[in-house]
DNA sequence: CGCTTCTTTGATTCAACTCAATGGATGTGG
DNA sequence: CCACATCCATTGAGTTGAATCAAAGAAGCG
């Protein structure tokens, strides 16, 4: 199904950045109320996309980011064998697409976790008012400049922690992201199977389930299917950076 | 030793993008004439930066990327343990400190891997001027799309691949760099250590050299040192993702 | 030219993968 | 509402690719 078929155009929707919750999150972050309503201008709206349709795909043709304004989403890329390798999951206030900006294609695909809505952010335009709103270009430039550091921050994760280490580390990061987004730290749905994080992470979904149940056994947190509750968040922090300091070098230079 | 200390101000010396070989492949990619003199005006030249020193480390003020004009780079973050992670290796041309815009404050550090040179971009006088030359914006949007791409085929290479494939992979890459830059695709010079090699794809310096070694008995390769020369080229392509398609999907999701 | 750093090579170990089988949840259609 | 199918998660046993440990050789440096 395309976007076009449906009977009301949901992307005519004029979504008011002023009025969202999501505002000091997202794009519209440090406007002025005057630059806000021209951001307005360019913001569409769009209707629900529900589990497991694509947002895009890639090679898509790129003519827009996203913003997740609620349910979450997950960005992948296929490997010469056709395999799967999540890059991302995407929360309410993130930002998506960035990385079609080069080469005007999509470079990877997208798709709902859960039934989700979106606004669209149509780039040739974004990038006419940014040239207007230096505060807004700036946001820009911060946005592109924080996805980078964050997966530097997953490269580290994969490249240098352990099994354990990593799963810690990720149910850490959806807890700081639920804190942001004004939800519980402590309890969360996930919303991506164990096969997903395990991809995302590098490992197979039997070590994603053994690990999980063992952090339960541990008392470290409650997991039913998606339902997880974090009992001892400080265990959890001291389980993510784990293995001792002094003898650990094993990749280390200089 | 900082940069203000030399008796000759170079960063006083104004480089001339106009001229510069690298102009196509840098930020000045696709600039009019008109534009071109404009940027040159903010663009700053330096004095060489002598191998294993740091062109700027984590935490400190950003105030300003960083075009490789000649030599090359390591960025890298330091993990809890005080361990390197290097996250990327920069050739003439490219530019970093991207990850900094954000924070306003370097969120890796970055050292010469031999004697160097670089154009100093000043931020905010960058910023400004992007606001004028819709041309220039667009560039510097593209730039940080493109490297999140990179950093997502990283991800990849490191998630879904073997050792083996790995350092294929990582070879190819370098060779298609110089290629780029009018060097030979066929032979050139590891500017980095084994080591540094290992850290960078996740894996140790024994297994580095091992299968290096291996490569060359195989024929794919000749190495002596730092010089590569690359024999059969299709061979090494074929290796970047050798395993078979059908049977591996060991951390497929969907 | 002695010292340090980098690289190579071999033997052994182990964390995570693979293979295998079962169990639980959700959904569908008769 | 039950029977069946499917999908997802769990758990166990065995295997393996890359790490670790160890030691020696080569190169570069002061």
């Amino acid at each position: 199904m395309n976007k076009h078929d449906q009977v009301i155009d949901f992307s005519r929707i004029k979504t008011s950045c002023s009025s969202c919750n999501l505002q000091e999150l997202c794009l519209p972050r440090g406007l002025s109320e005057k630059d806000l309503d021209k951001l307005e201008l360019v913001v569409k709206g769009s209707k629900p996309l529900h589990k497991g349709h694509h947002l895009f795909r890639i090679n898509d043709k790129f003519d827009s980011l996203y913003a997740v304004r609620s349910g979450s989403v997950k960005s992948y890329i296929i490997d010469e064998h056709g395999e799967e390798q999540i890059i991302g999951f995407y929360f309410p206030g993130e930002i998506l697409g960035f990385d079609a900006i080069d080469s005007k294609q999509h470079t990877c695909s997208s798709v709902a976790l859960e039934t989700s809505t979106f606004c669209y952010l149509p780039f040739e335009r974004l990038n006419e008012i940014c040239l207007k709103i230096p505060d807004l270009q700036n946001q820009m430039f911060r946005l592109l400049s924080r996805e980078l550091t964050s997966e530097n921050k997953l490269l580290l994760t994969i490249n240098r922690k352990t099994a354990e280490e990593r799963i810690a580390t990720f149910l850490i990061s959806l807890s700081s992201r639920f804190k942001i987004l004004g939800y519980s730290a402590r309890e969360y749905n996930l919303s991506m199977s164990r096969q997903e994080i395990g991809n995302y992470l590098g490992l197979t979904i039997e070590t994603v389930s053994r690990l999980l149940n063992r952090f339960q056994s541990n008392g470290v947190i409650t997991i039913n299917r998606k339902a997880i509750r974090i009992e001892n968040l400080a265990a959890l922090q001291a389980i993510c950076d784990k293995t001792l300091s002094n003898q650990n070098n094993k990749h280390s230079a200089a």
